[in-house]
This record gives C-alpha cells, sequence and structure tokens, in this order.
DNA sequence: CGTGAAATTCTTAGGGA
DNA sequence: TCCCTAAGAATTTCACG
C-alpha cells in the first residue's frame, strides 16, 4: 500500500509538516507535482489523519500530566465511558486496555487541585473509579511514528 | 505570558499547524503580518515545540499498542533507562511515574511477535523488569492542549 | 510524472499609533 | 513596542504533454 516514496513523504512530513513540497521533493527525489498528488492522496485516504503543534506544556500553563486508569462501578450498565468524557478537554488520549482496569486515560493539568477537579469530574461523569498515576517527568513524547519502509 | 492573542494563535495552529498566515490572520483577528511575528516568536522562544502528521496507525502498519511500566532490576545502579531506550523507534513516549514502576512506555508496533522482541530489547538495553498493558481499541488520542485563555 | 503559468502565500522593509 | 501596508520573492495549484 505505501511504497517507499509514500514512506518517504509520510517519514519527512511527521517531522516536519510545514515543509515546502520543494523540500519534500528534494528529501524523496520527485518533482514538486508529484509529491503534491502523492501527499493530497495520503491526507484524502486517511493515511494521514491530521497534523498538530507540538506546544511546551509548561509555557502553556499545563505542567501536570498523569495516566488515570478507570473502571465502571457498576458493570451491568452500558459502558459508554469514552463518549460520556470527551467533553472533558484535559483528557488527551483514551485507550480501552487488557488488564485490571477498562481504560486508561492521559490527561494534563496545571495543578494538582485542577488535578483533583478533574478526577471527580471523570467519577461523576461515566460512573467509574479511578487509579491515578502522576507523571513526575517527561523525558520524551510525541515521537513520531517510525515507518518500516523508510 | 500569554495574551488572548497568543492563545488563539496557538489554538488553531494545534489544530492545523499548515493553515496559511491569512487563515490565521482571519481567526485571531489581527494582520498578517502582526500573525507572522508572533508565531516566529512562540516558535523561537520555545513555545511552539515543532510539529507532527498525525498518521492512522493500521495505515502504516502499527497497529497493536501498548503500555509499558519498566523498573530496574537492581536499584544501586545508575538508573539511565529513559536514555538507553531511546534508540528504540518503537517508543513514542517515555515518563517517569509515581507508583510502583519507575517508568511507563508507549508503544506502537505491528505484531504481537514485534511486541515480544521489544520487550526483550528493553529489558536487555535497560537492565528492567517489564509489565505491559495492551491497548485494545483507541478512542482518541493526540488531542489538542486546550489553553485556559482559549 | 514533469513542465509551465497563474493564483495565492510568505517575507521583508518602511511608516504610524 | 506593536501593528499595518506594500512590493518582491517564494510557493501552491492545476491544466497539459
Amino acid at each position: 500500500m505505501d511504497d517507499p516514496v509514500d514512506a518517504a513523504i509520510l517519514t519527512e512530513v511527521s517531522r516536519d509538516p510545514r515543509a515546502t513540497l520543494a523540500q519534500l521533493s528534494e528529501s524523496v527525489g520527485l518533482g514538486v507535482s508529484a509529491v503534491q498528488a502523492r501527499l493530497r492522496r495520503l491526507e484524502h485516504s486517511g493515511v494521514i489523519v491530521g497534523y498538530r503543534a507540538i506546544l511546551d506544556p509548561e509555557a502553556v500553563g499545563k505542567s501536570l500530566s498523569a495516566f488515570i486508569e478507570i473502571t465502571p462501578l457498576d458493570p451491568s450498565q452500558p459502558d459508554n465511558a469514552p463518549e460520556l468524557l470527551e467533553h472533558l478537554a484535559e483528557i488527551e488520549a483514551c485507550h480501552s486496555i487488557a488488564g485490571d482496569a477498562s481504560y486508561i486515560l492521559f490527561v494534563r493539568v496545571g495543578t494538582p487541585r485542577d488535578l483533583e477537579a478533574l478526577i471527580r469530574d471523570i467519577r461523576l461523569a461515566a460512573s467509574v473509579s479511578t487509579r491515578t498515576t502522576v507523571v513526575l517527568q517527561t523525558f520524551y513524547e510525541n515521537r513520531p511514528i517510525s515507518l518500516p519502509g523508510a
């Protein structure tokens, strides 16, 4: 599905989505027009889901992050916790997992008090118990996906 | 530190870093030139760390993700696990945490066999024990950081 | 997939609140 | 200091070969 050229485009665009077509073109050894067409196809076909700016959490007042495992209090109820929690903007990610808990969230807040409030909101919104693991230090995150054919 | 205009720029650029200055300019109600200067300052001052393309993991052969908690086998040894593991491209994030384990990693691989190999590599490279939690389904991830002043 | 021309965007310099 | 306008350079876009 991905030939080497597409893989090269994806690798480059993962590291710098704001590179010009000319720069991409140079990296992958194809004309600007061809790169543009491939990039458009990769976007439209859903291989490229979107683009993000990576912000420094400290600089934007989100210095505290944590993992929150959650488990429904009443297993007999329909479980749609992910949708019930989606409106909480502090939640950056939500996965269902194999393990003791049902889901794990990754959250970012400014202060311990914000975390306390968020945990309360989560419990109320989704009728779940929580188990929170505070992040002490982040060594790296948001590293680009490494592609096989790169 | 961030006035409302900077916050608006950050919000927009988080959602679509490839928007043109004219589009940003429209969103924040400032001239193109002023927006460009602010964006440059936000980049240069480190508030904006970088940009990424978000790829569909399935489409690029990384359908299996997992959290791996790790703990040094010998607590008396100097602990530099994050650096020792940095060369493993399957590791997307590495945090130190408050809890039973010392660190938690988020990793992406293609198959269970790849995960097995990665866990072996991690144990060998950093002399750690591991506890792996497989992700069954990802409901959302990479949601942009929500800014206070937005 | 490459070429070329038109439309759009980026960049920089200069002036004003 | 911050913002706007304006002109030239660079890039994107798209039809055609």
